[in-house]
This record gives C-alpha cells, structure tokens and sequence, in this order.
DNA sequence: TTTTTACTACTGGTTTACCAGTATTTTCCG
DNA sequence: CGGAAAATACTGGTAAACCAGTAGTAAAAA
C-alpha cells in the first residue's frame, strides 16, 4: 500500500464523463498523483488491472453493465493491495456498508469538495476507512427499519427472483432457463426462506423494500 | 437569444463541485464560451442574474436549497431570454416532461459524451428544445404503465389489496374480514383484472409502482 | 485437500391461487 | 324511493405454489 508521499497510480472508473473530467481537474493539481486511467464500464477496467499496478481506484458504484459492488469484489480480489473509494449519490445506510463489506475503503457522495475528497484520498490510502462529511453523519444515524439484514442471494435467485417479479410462472422460467420446473421450485423455495417470508405476495414486498428489484 | 456564432456567456448552477468541474473543463476547449460563474445554491445565482446578463445556464435540478423546477421558473421570469439547460440524472419521464414546463429549453442526464454536450449548448442557444441521446429513449418510449391509467379500487378491495401484500392467504383475510373465503377470492379476481396482471407477484409490483401500496 | 456453496433434479404430497360464470344482498347516491 | 355500484356468496374446475425431504455434481473457499 503506498504511503501518502510515495507516488500514486490512480484509476477512474465512472460512467459520467463529466465526472471523470471533474475529477481528472481536481486532482491533476497533486503532483503525487497520476490518473492511469479513466472507464466507464467495468469489464474495460479489470482488464487493464491485469496488466498494471493501481494503487487507487475512484468507483461509481451505479455503473451500467455490472453492479459496482460484484466489480469492487473483483478488484480486491485480482489486486488486493488496491484501494478501492466508492463514489455515488446514493445515500441509504445499508448501501454503504454493503459495499465496505465488499472490500471497499471508504464511501464519497458526488457532492464532495475538492478538499475533502483529497483528504479522503490520503487518509485511504493510509490504509483507513474514510468517508466523506455527509457520508459520515449517514453513517451514525442508523434507522431502524435498516436492522433486519438483507438476505445474501445467489446469481441464479436474483434471476429467479427477477422473473417471479414479471408474473412468469414456475413452468414458463424453467422452459426460459432450460433447467426443471423441480429445480425453480428449489429456487424458489429458498428465496422464501433467505427472506424468510412464506409467500410470492411477501416475497415481492420484501425484495422492493430491499431494492433487490427495481420496480420498472 | 445568442446565435452559435455571437458569444457565450454561460452558468453553472450544480450541487457537485466535481461535476462543476468537469464542465468547466469540456466547455473551456469552446472559445466562443465564456463561463461566467458557477454556483452551489439557487439563491446565489438568483441574486447574480439580477447584476449580469446570462445566455444560458446549466441547471441541475436536483439542487439541496430550492426545487430546480422552482428556480428554472424564476429565471425564466427574471430573464426570459436567458436559454436554461436542466441537468439531472432523473430518468423519469413524468420529471422530464415538467422541467419543459416550467420554461427549460432541454434536459441532459449527466452522462452525456463532451460532444454531446456542445451538440445540445449549441441546439439549444438556436432556440431549440434538446435531449441528450439517452434522454431521447425515454421521451419516445414513455413506459407501458404510464399509459394505462391507474385503476381505482373499491375500499375493500384496497384492504384486500394491503392484506395481500402483508402474505396473508385467502382463508385468512376470511377469517380476518369475517367474509366468506369465495368473497376474498373475488376480490383477488376483480384486483388482477383491474391491474391487468395474471397473478400476485405481478400484482405487487403494479400497486408498488403505482403507489397504492407503501412498502413499509 | 477438504469443506462449503450453488445449482441441479427428483418424489409425493397439501395448500393456495386462479378462472368463468351466476346470483343475492347491502350500501349509497340522486 | 329506485337504481347503480359494491360486497357478498356459490359452483366446479385447473393451474400453480408450497412443503419436506433426498441427493449428485461442479466450483469456489478454507
């Protein structure tokens, strides 16, 4: 992990192109930084890691084509010793210590100042978890609807679960997945357990309050 | 109104320093663009509009002190030939529609490319309205559900519809309701047809989107 | 390497939901 | 009061969901 005054490796990975250019700006004023790169989609980024060293990664977590929560888990899992700082609008509590526990070390809303997002550059990279003001006022207010935790679902249930949510019927996923109706069955059966609901009417109100399906 | 060949003199007015930036950075390659100022608050740019005379302002909608909506009125009212562009990563198109109304010349998610961006600057100063390309998607293909009109519920089927959505099964609203389970069945029937939907998920996600039923 | 997790698949049930009618009673508005 | 809308109730059937197990295989994690 490199220290504050060694040299820095910077990616950008952000679907916005005026934010990246608004970060680009930002930090081209810091001599020990240099920007490897900027990205907008996920897979373009890993496979640069692949072949060079980044010491820190500013990523949007509400990118397009993969979720930024599985991309982060990717990185640290492909380069460890990156820092990843996650970059978003969102502002839900769960959210945010979702993706700390995807590996990320620190979480910035949109809406930082220049200042701050370089002080939460620095105190990253010195290995600490760092947040930006708003961020840290989130954090330490919890509600209480956020206690009961959000049910760790496999690939194959979110799609499940997807489906279920377009009205299609044990028969109908299992001819569109080309697997058994016995087989979605399970599935299901296992989404309503990990909610811990015993109906799709449950189920369905229990997946939108997480924001587990969009809705649209 | 400028003509593309005139001068420039453009505003920002956008919550995020950083995106303050990065249009700062894109629009600085135009030499026929002068940036006059940006700003954090409505209210600022309110008061520097007064004093100086602005052709055209970036506008983020979703400004923290007052609704953009507001704002984009106001500066329509204080100086109409102002040209203002709204800048949002609202991707309803309900909201798209009403900036229109309160007097915006265009609306740009902030994903836009730089090239799309000085496309639209220049669009819209020619008086016309503008989309960024993503924008254009949602403006032509107004969700299906925005078409269908919300169907209006009986009272009781609303309370069936809250029990439902609470998991409880036809025998037990019976019992709760103290109706006969073949009357609960009706309800359920009359519900589906009303949503146009063929079974509970697909009833669910209906009344969540049109907000007949909280969620929480 | 061992263990765990995810996905797959099955048996044999029970329960609940869904469909298409019809019909009676209640409620509420003009 | 009369008529419309809503709520109630029923028949009789089909389809789908739900339950409780068991279990093989492949891939990932410990």
């Amino acid at each position: 992990m490199s220290l504050m005054n060694d040299h820095v490796v910077l990616a950008i990975v952000e679907d916005h192109p005026i934010v990246i250019e608004g970060l680009k700006t930002l930090l081209k004023e810091e001599p020990q930084i240099t920007i490897a790169g900027s990205f907008t989609r996920g897979s373009d980024f890993m496979e640069f890691l692949r072949h060079h060293k980044v010491d820190l990664v500013l990523l949007d977590i509400m990118l397009p084509d993969t979720s930024g929560m599985d991309l982060c888990r990717d990185i640290k899992k492909l380069s460890p010793d990156t820092v990843v700082l996650a970059l978003s609008n969102h502002t839900e509590r769960s959210i945010i210590l979702q993706i700390l526990q995807y590996g990320a070390s620190g979480y910035l809303v949109k809406n930082v100042s220049s200042t701050e997002l370089l002080n939460c550059l620095k105190e990253a990279l010195r290995g600490e978890i760092t947040f930006s003001q708003e961020v840290k006022e989130i954090i330490t207010r919890p509600a209480q609807h956020e206690f009961k935790q959000v049910p760790t679902l496999t690939k194959r249930e979110k799609q499940i679960l997807q489906l279920v949510s377009q009205g299609k019927t044990t028969p109908m996923m299992a001819q569109e997945l080309n697997v058994s109706p016995l087989t979605i069955e399970t599935h299901r059966r296992n989404l309503l357990q990990k909610f811990d609901v015993k109906n799709v009417a449950e189920l369905m109100m229990a997946a939108v309050q997480h924001k587990m399906i969009t809705g649209y």
